[in-house]
DNA sequence: CCAAGATTGGATCGTCAATCCAAGACGCTA
DNA sequence: TAGCGTCTTGGATTGACGATCCAATCTTGG
């Protein structure tokens, strides 16, 4: 006994697509979070309903995996051409790096679900830059593999950003980009944690707090290649 | 107007404990992956209510991290003391590649949150061990972080198997443990979805694909651990 | 024996993903 | 242009979940 004969928005002029979709979704996530990504938000920013959503999309999976592919195949589109293949994979490792860096929630997607499309250019990359490293070809099977390894779990970790929850953009006043911020917040607090264990049964731990301080992550995630690089060269075919 | 006055079932007689949630969590966890604990699935299993178990334990994530802190904490006591500390580094990550390998849920949920008291000890065993390889202090820091990133990458992909949602304990019939076949099916999959790329546009994952059918996570694993420890090598101090 | 505090069970709330269906818009044919 | 079928859209609805809340029950100390 409920009105369906109610009276209806007016019908949108634009048409959906599935690319207005991803765009959307981006954005939703990029301003707050893998939390702010409900359909509850899209149907709002797209001033349309669930039905029409789910008709482009199959499932929020798809959505978010769709938005990820996106991100990702933009960064690697750019990606510079360096002059040895050594600087190459550094750059192309610093290229997704820095697109973790600037969408933290690609990074955690990217780790969940590594076979997709999304990764498999920069799969290739790095499997031919390792040939071109010399690295013979049984070898570089595993080599690549921990390489990716290596930056997805870098990538995980920065994912993991304190707050970003829904009451944030209700707070904040300015609602910039506070990414920076809230990292280096959240990475003193990781320290201090860290500097008030027992300096006898946690030396180094202890020790790397006042490290975790000063560090920056860009800077660790190139010195781990340059370990991984370091490691490769003795694989090298003699 | 409800009836507040309705007969209850008879209270139970043996005590509910945080380690007794835990352990019903673990078990939920283990036996259908992350999204079988529920809170309706834990009051069903323990027999009580959503009240007795908030008053043990304040969130979900507290739960789920408890649990985790618990696996991690059994798998680094049963750790063994090997020969040299290239040995030990070796030893001390395959302990907890193991212990990711059994409980998958585990790693998804290291990798989210790694500077939980759960890594303390695995951090804490490879800054020991990497003082013992004579890495110059500096260089320690990054190296550790290096190695738990490598860890944490793999982890987070062991943790991302298929399937393990809540109707497959409905469909199984035998309800045994069925990690092994999934995760050797799942990479069957994702090879022949390798395999049919063009070999022109993506001659390296094209011929990864062939193998990733035959290779073993394990192997694998260690093969990149090594390649670290080369790398780390080269930063001794002479 | 009784009051105060600790513990327990479950009704209830708000939110979410997902499904479903009817209402509009569009295109094609005659 | 009128009619009809298909594509697209909006939103009500469903069911599961995490979390809160409160009354009922047990335990403990005096």
């Amino acid at each position: 006994m409920v009105k369906r004969t109610a009276k209806r928005a007016p019908r949108r002029t634009d048409g959906l697509s599935r690319e207005v979709i991803v765009q959307a979704a981006i954005d939703l996530l990029d301003e707050g979070g893998e939390s702010a990504l409900t359909l509850r938000a899209l149907t709002l920013r797209l001033r349309t309903g669930y039905g029409a959503i789910y008709h482009h999309v199959t499932d929020k999976n798809d959505l978010l995996a769709a938005a990820a592919d996106d991100v990702i195949a933009r960064v690697l589109a750019g990606a510079v051409v360096a002059a040895g293949p050594r600087e190459a994979l550094r750059g192309v490792a610093l290229g997704l790096f820095d697109a973790i860096d600037a969408h933290p929630w690609v990074g955690a997607e990217l780790s969940r679900q590594p076979w997709r499309p999304a990764l498999l250019d920069f799969y290739e990359s790095v499997g031919r830059l390792l040939h071109a490293l010399a690295v013979p070809e049984r070898a570089r099977f595993d080599a690549a593999g921990a390489l990716v390894n290596y930056v997805l779990g870098v990538a995980a970790q920065n994912a993991a950003r304190p707050g970003r929850g829904p009451k944030d953009t209700e707070r904040s006043t300015g609602r910039g980009t506070d990414q920076g911020t809230g990292r280096a917040d959240f990475l003193a607090g990781v320290a201090e944690q860290w500097s008030e264990l027992d300096p006898g049964r946690y030396p180094f731990v202890h020790e790397a707090a006042t490290r975790l301080r000063e560090h920056d992550d860009r800077d660790q995630f190139l010195a781990g290649v340059d370990i991984f690089l370091a490691g490769i060269a003795t694989l090298r075919r003699t």
